[in-house]
DNA sequence: CGCCAGGTGGGAT
DNA sequence: ATCCCACATGGC
């Protein structure tokens, strides 16, 4: 019989435990935001909608997640959102809305965004797949597989739109939960996403409401304070290899 | 100023 | 497969 050893809980068991430390920690985050229903009843100025996890049901809605999610790409939300308000200012709102407009007048409205002539082209691609007629719908999710296929949609997009714009139960990775799963010791590195994503699937029940505010509330506490220098002090997550707590328990 | 932000596709190795 | 780069603006 080999000795005893204490075996450090396994991610498995640890993916849970963080989720209620960060919901305890920052509260409901209230994703998707959608700015075009800043103020109105539920959504605070910024569109942010604590406490309803549900989909938007308006095609104008999802389309909005879409447009997002495309705009958001390695951007900071702030320059997206004066995109997107921009887009909704010049009455862009569906699919067939983008295939209307004139390309470099479209880019120009979403110069803010960065990168604006490729996401242009993102956007077209996608109002195209969802006005063909007999191609997605924004009435029912479409397949992971044919978001995938679109130019400019990766992984990361896709998971945004089927979690937020329809519901569907699939983790969003991205670059702060890379940062924070490899500060916390879950990863080696090389991971895939899909070797990410599948942690969350296998450790989580399959709630979209939980994969909703789990993922928004990684993104913010990786803004706050898992940041690319850390801000360790005070951190809620105990259990991290970096907390500080950690010093003290080394021997002398 | 330089760094960073809710990535992705394409080409070289 | 894996690395490297282009793509671009705005906030701190």
């Amino acid at each position: 019989m080999q000795p005893q050893r204490i075996e450090s809980p396994s991610t498995g068991a640890r993916l849970p435990r963080l989720y209620e430390i960060l919901l305890k920690a920052y509260g409901p985050q209230g994703w998707w935001p959608l700015p075009s229903r800043a103020g109105a009843r539920g959504f605070d100025d910024r569109g942010y909608h604590p406490g309803d996890y549900r989909p938007p049901r308006s095609p104008a809605g999802r389309f909005e997640i879409i447009m997002g999610a495309v705009l958001t790409q390695n951007t900071a939300w702030k320059n997206a959102e004066m995109a997107l308000r921009r887009l909704q200012g010049a009455g862009v709102r569906l699919p067939p809305d983008v295939l209307g407009r004139d390309r470099r007048r479209l880019a120009e409205l979403i110069r803010s965004s960065g990168y604006f002539n490729q996401k242009e082209r993102k956007l077209r691609g996608l109002a195209r797949m969802f006005h063909a007629p007999g191609a997605l719908s924004l009435s029912a999710p479409p397949a992971r597989d044919l978001l995938l296929a679109a130019w400019g949609i990766g992984e990361e997009t896709a998971d945004s739109i089927l979690l937020y714009a329809f519901g569907v139960s699939s983790f969003v990775v991205d670059a702060y939960t890379r940062r924070l799963l490899g500060r916390l010791g879950f990863l080696s590195g090389n991971e895939l996403y899909g070797e990410i994503q599948r942690l969350f699937h296998d450790a989580l029940p399959l709630r979209p409401g939980l994969f909703n505010e789990y993922h928004a509330l990684i993104v913010e506490h990786a803004k706050t304070r898992c940041r690319v220098k850390p801000l360790c002090g005070g951190c809620p997550v105990r259990f991290c290899p970096s907390h500080p707590d950690r010093a003290l328990e080394t021997p002398a």
